[in-house]
DNA sequence: TTGACATATTCCCATAATGGAATATAATAA
DNA sequence: TTATTATATTCCATTATGGGAATATGTCAA
């Protein structure tokens, strides 16, 4: 696949961060982070149709986020989330983005409560 | 506008968490933590088109992770990664499972030594 | 073997994204 | 005012998405 010259967009099996850019797959995500589970019981739990949870579970997979294991027919997904941590580290990067903020914050706070205190 | 039945995919738009999926909005973040940059020195120090960069900018303004200034005909555009905090604590709810696999790995590490030590 | 169950895949549709090229808009300078 | 510079927007072609429905595949049970 050549996804240079004429790319539409970053398919979403790319990558992690294509792949939980859907708000569909972070619920199944979500979700699984209470343990491994059957496809039919995902369907049931979320209110999806088996396809989605199917379809949905099958990108997650390509990526790495979850893994599968056969029982009989049934097959259950369970996380593999170490995949999140490029994420997670990249967001850390701008962390002090949003800690400047918070300060800014706090210190607004702070300033209101020294101007009550000087109304007392 | 209603993304419920028909909805291809979701948006760029619509959320941070698909505007930074695609990797030039991310190459873009990384640039501008050296600081406010005007559209054309973008599109020089990364090799793009100027259309392109004001695009890729249009979409991190719309869900607030850039913002710009007009300096006379310049449009200085700086971070806001403030919005990046829900993606950082979203995938920190996932920490323990690269963790486990951290572990796992270290204690491999550890086994390894200790057999090694043992054949001294 | 056959039927029922669990899951995966395929086809279709509507939507939208990306890059490129061209063009529009806005601001400055001559 | 007009030319130039900086940026934004529009149009096009290509690609891919996600849901639904139907169907295929695989596994078990009778």
């Amino acid at each position: 696949m050549e996804y240079n010259n004429v790319m539409a967009r970053t398919p979403t099996t790319f990558d992690v961060f294509n792949a939980i850019a859907e708000p569909k797959r972070r619920e199944l995500m979500n979700l699984l982070q209470s343990g491994a589970r059957t496809v039919n019981a995902i369907a049931e739990m979320l209110g999806w149709r088996q396809p989605q949870v199917s379809k949905h579970l099958a990108v997650l997979h390509r990526v790495g986020l979850v893994q599968s294991e056969a029982r009989g027919r049934e097959h259950y997904y369970r996380l593999d989330a170490a995949g999140l941590r490029e994420i997670h580290e990249w967001t850390a990067t701008f962390e002090e983005y949003w800690e400047h903020q918070l300060v800014r914050i706090k210190q607004h706070a702070e300033e209101k409560a020294r101007m009550a205190k000087r109304r007392d």
